[in-house]
DNA sequence: ATTAAAATGAAAATCGTTATTAATTAACCC
DNA sequence: GGGTTAATTAATAACGATTTTCATTTTAAT
């Protein structure tokens, strides 16, 4: 499982193709423009705002929001996209085409603002460890309200 | 809005009565047996959960799964329950009425270990601030296999 | 006790997501 | 390039969790 952080789009498009073909899977029109749409926005997607976004951009693709799920799912599956719950607002994925990080999220504007914190990842394994857990994953998300919501 | 940290059942009830009142809203048996179920059981549940096993503790007692749902909902509302999301398992509650903390979450068994760590409190508080946000919540859930499930 | 407002259970509706299906498309072979 | 096969698709049905609707019951204040 290689990371894909920094990638170029050209060379994250070859990974991916590897990743098919490695699966016996095909290389559609429906992949590539999801993967292009995500890499050209770094923003945090819903199923569903992807699905409205690449209706609109692309009216002549036909694309159904099955298509979407499927793929994000395939993506993530393969680390080319990670995901976030954010509670009520539902699951968002983002291309994973960039650095570990969490997330800072507005309560009022939903804005979200990335964060990266060595002294607390370190934190996390020292504390898994003392419960006796081999830490796989974490998930960690600050609340609040952001410059512009004051 | 007080906190309900460390409350006797008896205080607790006081609070909830409380506040039902100020809302208009009406202390019933089913509200009642909700509070108490939570307080005798500092598990966390789900709404399915929680439902059956106030089924089969009080099989005298008529209550349908949309009140739970409501009480759930009121209960997070006026801060004497507390939530988690936990992805695919979905939401499970807890009755808030202990300290502060963050869980430890088996990916095999799904057993929560709870814990508490000031230096993260403390780091939350930096990074909120260097990124222009006033810190109201957090979300830290650090997800592994624990000693039995390894 | 009377009464008005709130709460209830049961069932229907809704939401986000997944599975099914028949038609389409990609990949490989010649 | 055309033929073949397996994978993919869009549309839609199905799904599970949650919420709403509504007619009936219960609470709380008089």
């Amino acid at each position: 499982m290689n990371s894909i952080v920094s990638l170029s789009y050209k060379e994250l498009l070859a990974e991916f193709k590897n990743i098919l073909k490695q699966n016996q899977l095909k290389f559609t029109s429906q992949r590539e423009i999801i993967l292009y749409t995500l890499y050209n926005n770094t923003q945090h997607f819903t199923s569903e705002d992807l699905y409205m976004l690449i209706k609109q951009e692309y009216p002549e693709l036909s694309i159904g929001i099955a298509t979407v799920y499927r793929t994000l799912s395939l993506l993530e599956e393969n680390n080319i996209v990670s995901s976030i719950s954010l509670g009520i607002q539902g699951k968002k994925y983002e291309i994973a085409n960039k650095p570990h990080h969490d997330h800072n999220i507005c309560e009022t504007c939903n804005k979200i603002v990335e964060f990266e914190n060595d002294e607390i990842e370190e934190l996390q394994h020292t504390i898994a460890k003392e419960n006796g857990f081999i830490l796989t994953n974490h998930l960690m998300q600050l609340y609040g309200i952001c410059k512009e919501c004051q």
